[in-house]
DNA sequence: TTCTCTATGTTTATGCTATAAACATAATAG
DNA sequence: CTATTATGTTTATAGCATAAACATAGAGAA
């Protein structure tokens, strides 16, 4: 009585709702197609009806775990009215989601080959952006650093969460104040920056 | 006339020479025991007299990838005298690094589980230690900010190398110019920080 | 209704990988 | 010179991705 139908009905969204509990629990390790085939009771072949290939099927995953971290973010600097804490806010949920979820972290910056990264979907990148554009219209920052100003956000944040998310016993540290003094250096190199600029 | 001599004479040293030089050329995809046994001609089983486990060969290898990228820090930290220099040639040469060879970069901080980290030779992280301290000489650091300027510096060049290394078509661009600016951005992360908590 | 087409599964087979177990040889110590 | 240890090889098992051939279910057309 185990097959019920021969048919899955909808296997392909299956793959990736089992993808991400896989994920969550340990990163990529268990994201091989035989592995989410058995979890979802089903034959190994039958993936390849959805999904061209293994690395695609990951490539797959990964991007709903980039979607999910880009929700975590909107909700978190929706909550915020100033423009340098929705700025901070991006930050800081971006590690915290790193740190809470290190599983969907690493999965959703897999360096995969090949990414469908559909771009109609709000981006991490893009709730960044947009924060460093308001910025700009308190004239914190200067227009044409925008594009500098997002490497340099994006590059603190992502490495701190990299390093701290690590097994390395002389990672930093992720008590909350630890990420409150990154975010506040982080700060300083961008207005600092400019303030510069300016003179 | 293949087989020359039934025992290798130095298969651990020739494993690791090798291993990375396939590192070198594409990343980690290409240092499974079978492969790297080939290419010294060896069969697949004589590589666990030596390692024992194909992960622990790759952690060996990352291990010999770190210490690359140290050796070339601290090549170009010697290269100055100006405190400030020194502290910036550390993240230049690690960013420079991992665009130079991202390969080696990318096999470097794999999150291998097991990782033997001989603290004997000296680390990235060493480098970059003595540089920070040599800013608290110049009283451009306060002594008790010490980590958590290493962690800030390391996150920015980290995450800045990642990213600049990526595939994505947004990614920053990897122009000196730009790395000079991010520098410049975690200079002012350090120092103008510290001058905050001196008032 | 019944037939046929297409979408979606399954089974089977191939070739890759890691690695355990048993065996072989070379180097070295007594 | 012999026994022990270090180092390689062969053989065997098991897991994985995936190609090819086959099977069934559900949807439209007759």
């Amino acid at each position: 009585m185990k097959k019920k139908t021969y048919h899955h009905g909808n296997l392909e969204e299956a793959l990736l709702t089992v993808g991400m509990k896989e994920a969550k629990a340990s990163g990529s390790r268990n994201l091989g197609v035989t592995h989410l085939a058995k979890l979802v009771d089903v034959s190994p072949m039958a993936v390849y009806r959805h999904f061209p290939s293994g690395e695609n099927l990951k490539a797959a995953i990964s991007q709903q775990a980039r979607e999910e971290l880009a929700r975590r973010m909107a909700r978190a600097v929706a909550k915020e009215t100033d423009v340098k804490r929705k700025f901070m806010a991006t930050g800081r949920e971006y590690i915290r989601f790193g740190l809470a979820e290190p599983g969907l972290f690493s999965v959703a910056f897999l360096d995969c080959s090949e990414l469908p990264n559909r771009e109609d979907n709000p981006s991490a990148r893009g709730i960044l952006h947009d924060a460093i554009l308001d910025l700009c219209n308190e004239g914190l920052v200067e227009p044409k650093e925008v594009q500098a100003v997002a490497h340099f956000a994006w590059s603190i944040v992502h490495g701190f969460t990299m390093l701290a998310g690590s097994e390395d016993p002389y990672r930093p540290s992720a008590k909350p104040l630890d990420i409150e003094d990154v975010l506040e250096r982080a700060w300083l190199g961008v207005t600092q920056y400019s303030r510069k600029l300016k003179d």
